[in-house]
RNA sequence: CGGGAAGUAGCGCAGUUUGGUAGCGCAUCUGCUUUGGGAGCAGAGGGUCGCAGGUUCGAAUCCUGUCUUCCCGACCA
């Protein structure tokens, strides 16, 4: 007994969260890896986890006024090579086609790495004038960079994400634009994945390649790290200028657009895991969880119990609620075990006791908190149960984040609270590389982020002891 | 890309030091009994030992190369 459960148990987040990490990803049956480094197989629970998310993402982009579109997954070097800051950013970690058949490429294919001088290109055609004006695009598709160290959902050779990217006549609709998708991302983990972000604007070291200004929302992992979950970028004309993007606007004249660019990717699926999860797996928040109620029979070869619950399964998917049925032929301890593996937020159970009663079992997947429900009841208080595993979720994951953000006054204090909790580390600082390269070296932490909020800003830069431009959140990171 | 560890059945591993033709537990299949926290008994099937070379009468085992995974750094979403 012991044994077995040993063989099927997953690593403790406690003794070794890495390999927790990656015992979940492969137990749940989110990925599997293929024979190429960094190139995973998206498993169709990892997938549906995708495409829940993608499914709300895309609505809050139609509602405000985004078009899909999808250009070509390879890039001419020679196209590429336009945007200086661009190209300096992203060579390192291009993957390059140099072959066609069995001719060697005069201009080689790039993998795209991003997709902004596609856009450009096609943006330099296409707009003419202010009445050309907003183009909001975005492209659902996968990546490649060819990347050294390789994660599962957190950073893969290969990922699976959208990119917008907007074409703007003055900088202020562009600025608007760039905030409004932080925003949409910020609430795309408040309401949806239960994950609160702190959001801000990156440093100068930190933004994106090519960019004026990058903003991004992170996420507090729970061994203490923070992981980039989302950025939306505001590049001025500088895009616009390289490849010649410019429209004659309402005075008669020709100006460059102002451009944006904002993505979110399957890290995000990453988040999820190491935000919620615990020793018995995943643990999905309801309204991504592409399963959001489990029914285990209980010796279901007894006389009623299996078409119970297929009664049961069928008025619970009606109410919209995404419901499986698990009828394989394992032990119910099996199945338990699974479906928190899984991070199914909702177990029913249903047994020849039940059925006398006309009841379930309900059992929470966060807290394990068993309820008993009447076959009357189900369907509202299987609403208001997800409901309230999503709040709970979310508050946990608020609470915890609160507990993790820590002032610090000096490079001392901040290493000692790095070494000791982990978390944001809130610092006044004088806004240079230089005070960056220190910590990191120091401390082995990066700025995640310059937050909206400056309030108490202090006079003196805890590193440097110069006077303070900016409060920053450091973190040690993914 | 540097330092470390590892790749043997679906999963977890032993066997490698000292070369002799592959084994254990779980899972799978069949049958019966079971079922409210990873069921029991009986029987059965499944592996060119990551891949490619080399040494040898003979290689999972020795040598060379290479690929992949994990951990720690550097780099990056």
């Amino acid at each position: 007994m012991e044994k077995q459960i040993k063989n099927e148990a997953i690593t403790s987040r406690q003794s070794d969260f890495a390999q927790w990490y990656t015992d979940v990803c492969k137990k749940a049956e989110l990925m599997d890896y293929s024979s190429i480094k960094g190139f995973i197989i998206y498993r169709p629970y990892g997938y549906a986890i995708w495409e829940q998310i993608q499914k709300y993402l895309d609505q809050k982009f139609k509602d405000t006024g985004h078009e899909n579109v999808y250009m070509p997954m390879v890039i001419p070097q020679s196209l590429f090579n336009k945007e200086k800051e661009h190209v300096e950013g992203f060579a390192p970690e291009t993957l390059i086609a140099t072959l066609g058949g069995k001719e060697k490429l005069e201009d080689p294919l790039i993998i795209r790495p991003t997709s902004e001088v596609l856009f450009c290109e096609h943006y330099a055609k296409i707009i003419n004038s202010y009445r050309d004006l907003p183009k909001k695009y975005n492209q659902w598709c996968s990546v490649v960079r060819w990347e050294k160290t390789t994660r599962p959902f957190l950073r893969g050779a290969e990922f699976l994400w959208q990119e917008g990217h907007t074409a703007h006549e003055t900088e202020q609709e562009a600025r608007f634009e760039t905030l409004q998708m932080l925003k949409i991302y910020q609430t795309l983990g408040e309401e949806l994945l239960a994950i609160p972000f702190l959001t801000g604007r990156k440093t100068e070291k930190e933004k994106f390649a090519g960019a004026k200004e990058t903003y991004a929302v992170e996420a507090l992992m729970h061994d203490g790290k923070s992981l980039q979950s989302g950025t939306s970028h505001y590049f001025g004309t500088g895009f616009a200028e390289a490849f010649g993007i410019q429209f004659q606007n309402r005075q008669n004249q020709l100006q460059p657009v102002h451009q944006t660019s904002w993505g979110v990717s399957t890290r995000l699926i990453g988040s999820l895991i190491m935000v919620h999860g615990d020793d018995n797996g995943l643990i999905l928040p309801p309204r991504v969880a592409p399963i959001q109620i489990v029914i285990v029979p209980i010796m279901p070869q007894k006389p009623g119990v299996l078409s119970q619950a297929k009664v049961l399964f069928d008025t619970l998917k009606q109410s919209g609620i995404r419901v499986m049925l698990d009828e394989t032929d394992n032990s119910p301890g099996w199945k338990y075990a699974e479906a928190e593996m899984k991070g199914i937020p909702l177990r029913i159970e249903l047994g020849p006791r039940d059925l006398e009663q006309q009841q379930v079992v309900m059992v929470k997947r966060n807290d394990k908190i068993k309820k008993i429900i009447k076959f009357n009841d189900l369907v509202q208080e299987s609403k208001l149960t997800l409901e309230l595993i999503q709040q709970e979720l979310l508050q946990h994951a608020k609470q915890h984040l609160a507990n993790n953000i820590r002032e610090a006054n000096s490079l001392d204090e901040m290493i000692s609270i790095l070494n000791q909790f982990g978390g944001y580390v809130k610092v006044s600082v004088d806004d240079t590389e230089e005070v960056e390269k220190i910590i990191k070296e120091k401390a082995q932490a990066t700025a995640r982020v310059i937050p909206f909020d400056q309030i108490g800003l202090k006079p003196l830069c805890a590193i440097t002891g110069k006077p303070a431009k900016r409060i920053v959140y450091f973190a040690r990171a993914y």
